[in-house]
DNA sequence: TTGTATGCGTTATCAA
DNA sequence: TTGATAACGCATACAA
């Protein structure tokens, strides 16, 4: 049994009343008694039990934390910014993996409103409509990060502008004398293939390239996925070949590399290709990855910062805040220019 | 205000108790009033507060886990088995990162103790008696993962033997003509530098090698910190060089690239290179990086599945458990033999 | 400045 | 099968 309060209070003759004041630096109490308190507290080892604190304030200083999996290496940079900032606020996250299975994920939502945590930061697998509802309905505060809000829902949220990456990733290869742009996207039902999509389509309407439906690609997340596509698409065509590729994550671009070295070509000579997301090992692929890379840091900060400003927020009224950030494109080795 | 079991109580005219027992499916009582109390419930969207009922059963399920640095590319396959199983347990995990400072890991043990998690996982850093004893005095089950337990603490531990690794790792080059190689250390007053000394050592005494002082090396474990010394060392001697180097970790054999690379020497013709550690982007370098890998799942499972045994384990009596796990050789394309 | 009493939401013990 | 009551460890309004 640890000690508690009352421990302390009985064998200073003194109520637990006082014993909490002095622990908690109340200002209503003797400098005296507040010493001899404290030192004893230290000597009898006590540590407070935030449980039953919790139990009182009504407040556990502890956030919930949902992504998809930690081992994806777009995660860690966005959970270390976020429990950093957590950290130096007082606040512990739990963290838990939705495996990108929405069930998964309500199922994590419920424990975590059922420990009381103070707000809850939700990286949302396709489908977010439960899950929100669900914090909706309950009145948990959080915030989406990197995620852009549904009409039907105000949210607080932030979120990387995949069109603007997409955007910027088209025309530097257009700038660059590409004109046969393949785009190697994922499920269009979800957002940042739309956008990316769009960002791609807009970059090349404003130079005045007609898509060419040849050249749209639609395949799974990973690696796997891009390289059987796009392996048999080398095979099986000599001519009508882009020049480059714009795709949908590193992983994807990784299953490029792949098929196109299986097929005796090279990175950037005959194919210039830009990822998206910058993952850590894109650096060091052969040649390097030229990717658009979201704001991770930004992303966590700026998130758990919206969360912590609505916790502190007494009002009733709240003020959504959707935030904004620009991704970056990261030129490295495998984008070049060609004559156009 | 979310709805408690008085307010379901009070609408259905029962006692608290009867409704507490009837949503944790006691035996006794019956199935009229229990299905009438589980519907209202619903109703009336009742979610358990399990602040309140960790403060009366003394448990939270949650167990705290305190590694380095998320970031770090070594801990997300721990972290991630960890979670995993703690799910299937009914348990979560509140992440703590040290940042390798032990006076920060020792803080945030603390709050974990106030918070009054069930049990804690530490990755420790360093110096790992203060956080120990610390868990000690608070009699806090804890599990112990990748480090070795100190003679003096007898603890719940998994730890990958290192010594092993090492000791194959250069049996292996040894075996393919090698016979000059360079061990690039960190600093001998940490576990696996000493062990990985010591692997190596034994490797070479068996192969009646004869240790030169002038192949022994201690850096920092960045890889700058080896790229600085190798770099220099290699500008410096023409001849005594080695033909190869086993590192403490892949950072280090990173460094070592760097250095190989700017003197205009290839990897693996002039120098063969094992790393240690398995990070995901060493099979993205160019050659891939031979290395030594830790089973990092099995020790995030073993570690998590100990301290569930400890929770579980009601005995007054605790044995101690230390698990021995074995790293294993990954040969990829950073080793060559070469004639001896 | 200190003490008393009450409540936070639940489970558990004992009666009814 | 159900109910009344105490207990978990703490904070706070009110009284002294």
């Amino acid at each position: 049994m640890s000690t508690r309060l009352k421990d302390i209070a009985e064998k200073l003759n003194l109520s637990e009343s006082t014993v909490s004041r002095a622990l908690s630096n109340h200002p209503k109490i003797s400098k005296k008694t507040k010493n001899l308190i404290k030192e004893l507290a230290s000597e009898m080892n006590y540590h407070p039990n935030l449980i039953a604190k919790s139990l009182v304030m009504k407040k556990t200083k502890t956030i919930g934390l949902i992504i998809g999996d930690i081992t994806n290496p777009f995660y860690p940079e966005i959970v270390k910014s976020i429990e950093e900032i957590a950290d130096k606020n007082a606040f512990n996250i739990i963290l838990c993996n939705s495996d990108y299975d929405s069930e998964k994920e309500l199922r994590h939502l419920k424990m975590l409103v059922e420990k009381r945590v103070d707000g809850v930061l939700l990286m949302p697998v396709g489908k977010k409509i439960p899950s929100i509802s669900y914090l909706k309905t309950n009145k948990i505060p959080f915030t989406l990060i990197d995620t852009t809000p549904s009409e039907k829902y105000d949210t607080n949220c932030v979120y990387t502008d995949q069109e603007y990456g997409a955007h910027i990733a088209t025309l530097y290869l257009i700038e660059n004398g590409h004109k046969e742009i393949a785009l190697i996207n994922g499920p269009l039902s979800i957002s940042p293939c739309q956008q990316l999509r769009n960002g791609f389509l807009k970059a090349l309407k404003e130079n005045e390239i007609i898509p060419k439906k040849h050249l749209f690609f639609e395949c799974d997340l990973k690696a796997s996925g891009s390289y059987k596509i796009i392996k048999e698409f080398l095979e099986k065509n000599q001519d009508n070949l882009p020049t480059a590729f714009l795709c949908i994550g590193d992983k994807t671009a990784i299953g490029i590399y792949d098929a196109i070295y299986e097929c005796g070509k090279s990175i950037p000579e005959d194919f210039s290709i830009i990822g998206n997301d910058d993952i850590p090992e894109s650096k060091y692929l052969v040649p390097p990855l030229t990717t658009i890379a979201p704001p991770k840091n930004s992303m966590g900060e700026e998130g758990i910062k919206l969360l912590l400003e609505e916790l502190r927020n007494t009002n009733s009224t709240v003020i959504y805040k959707q935030i904004r950030l620009l991704p970056e494109l990261i030129i490295r080795g495998s984008t070049k220019r060609i004559k156009s």
